[in-house]
RNA sequence: GCGGGUGUAGCUCAGUUGGUUAGAGCGCCAGUUUGUGGUACUGGAUGUCGUCGGUUCGAUCCCGAUCACUCGCCCCA
């Protein structure tokens, strides 16, 4: 084995694997466009700022988990840890307010430093969507939407299920918050650790604690429900009830919470139980406040991300690629190339091996998958001609090498 | 960041209770067949036994460290 090793946490995408990431990309940005989504890019670094000040100063990902480095002119930038915050920074940046709503979709690698388990890599990739300046619950219901037509697209439609709840507004949190850590302090010493630490900095998050002990004391915790708003639980009302006439199936978690400090009112999940400790696939909730926290003037949003990793361990193969035709040289092999290269032209997929003797070369055909052979020997060509071998059934025929391209789009 | 497990050929894995040349299957290469692949048969190559150090006459095996992977926690996609 090699001492040269990739660093930690970061993987090689060979050919075969790559393949299944591109499917996964792909179901998905086919989906997000049919939904109305343009692609973005936006740069895999960005000031530090742009992700301390927005994803909240105590989170996991900000405190422990950035790729934090200064370039050359001392500026510290930051390898993007999630999606959602360049993609605000760009729409500031790009004076996007004049263009709502904005439907976005973007994907790329993502980059956290953690100890690295199953399905949780330092650098990993993402596809994601956003959709930015509507109030309206419509959007909540149509974004989740998408990423439920997404997973079924790729099939995963009995393999996850959909969780779904709500943070509030503003001043639902604020008051949640109050009662929550008002009703947990009774139980500080019961508490494990973990949730002790949790409940000065993010008590919201004992409630989705594993700890047996928390489990006990958070079941009869007060609900966020008992908190919300008039206002905060009509819009809830309104979403929950539009994915029922989509017909998408979900179950209400009044204990699922979000990581990310700019998530507000609704928040959802999809998970599976088959990737171990990761079963989160694709998750996502609303931002309203993000663009005003970050200079811009106030624009909701919502959106969601999902694993490409994640997902491609749950697919089943991808569609098979077109098959190639292999061109098989005897003696001159530029002259062989020339044919390959009007196969090329003509659209076809075409291998042609390097080196080897007829033998070799039928063996490497047949490694490739090719669907026919193009063999370009002495006599054939002295007719202006080369055989075609099908390589399913065995048969072979000579074709004018004028006809070649017509005849080979046919039988392909 | 914390705790457990693992590391032998390209891949999946045996094995050595510390002893001379470390094995299998798959894959790879060659041949049976010098203009014909997939099947079959025959032969072949492959390894710093993850790395560094320690114990020992002797270490792939025991001990320590380190790196990577893996499972769980934290957290998250």
């Amino acid at each position: 084995m090699s001492s040269l090793q990739p660093v930690r946490g970061t993987h090689d995408l060979l050919p075969d694997e790559s393949r299944r990431h591109r499917w996964v990309e792909e179901a998905a940005f086919t989906a997000a466009r049919r939904y109305g989504f343009g692609e973005v890019s936006t740069p895999i670094f960005e000031f530090t700022e742009v992700f301390s000040r927005t994803l909240g100063e105590t989170s996991d990902v900000v405190t422990k988990e950035m790729y934090t480095f200064s370039d050359r002119s001392g500026e510290s930038l930051t390898l993007r840890p999630e999606g959602t915050a360049g993609v605000a920074r760009a729409f500031i940046s790009n004076g996007l307010a004049q263009s709502l709503p904005l439907k976005l979709f973007y994907r790329g690698p993502m980059f956290r430093h953690e100890r690295p388990q199953k399905g949780r890599l330092r650098q990993f990739h993402q596809v994601g969507v956003e959709l930015l300046g509507v109030e309206s619950p419509l959007a909540d219901v149509e974004v989740i939407a998408l990423a439920w037509r997404v997973l079924s697209e790729l099939g995963l439609a009995s393999k996850v299920r959909l969780e779904i709840n709500t943070l509030g507004d503003a001043e639902s949190r604020e008051a949640y918050r109050n009662t929550l850590t008002a009703y947990l302090s009774d139980f500080r010493s019961a508490l494990s650790e973990d949730s002790r630490n949790r409940l000065d900095r993010n008590p919201l998050r004992i409630l989705d604690s594993k700890d047996e002990g928390d489990r006990r004391i958070v079941e009869n915790a007060p609900l966020m429900t008992e908190s919300l708003s008039p206002a905060a639980r009509e819009f809830f009302q309104t979403v929950t009830s539009g994915l029922q006439t989509l017909g998408i199936p979900f179950m209400v978690n009044p204990r699922l919470v979000r990581g990310l400090d700019y998530y507000c009112h609704t928040a959802f999940e999809f998970t599976t139980t088959s990737l171990g400790a990761q079963g989160t696939v694709l998750a996502g909730g609303r931002y309203d406040e993000l663009i005003a926290q970050m200079g811009g003037a106030r624009t909701p949003g919502i959106g969601w991300a999902a694993g490409v990793e994640r997902l491609s361990m749950l697919v089943e193969e991808p569609p098979p690629l077109p098959r190639p035709v292999s061109v098989i040289p005897m003696g001159d092999d530029m002259a062989a190339m020339h044919v390959a290269e009007r196969l090329r032209r003509a659209g076809i997929s075409v291998d042609m091996g390097y080196s080897g003797n007829m033998k070799k070369r039928m063996a490497r055909a047949n490694k490739a998958n090719a669907r026919f052979a193009v063999i370009c020997g002495q006599e054939e060509t002295a007719r202006r001609a080369v055989t075609i071998r099908d390589l399913d059934g065995g048969s072979q025929e000579e074709v004018p090498l004028d006809l070649l391209e017509q005849h080979l789009v046919r039988l392909l």
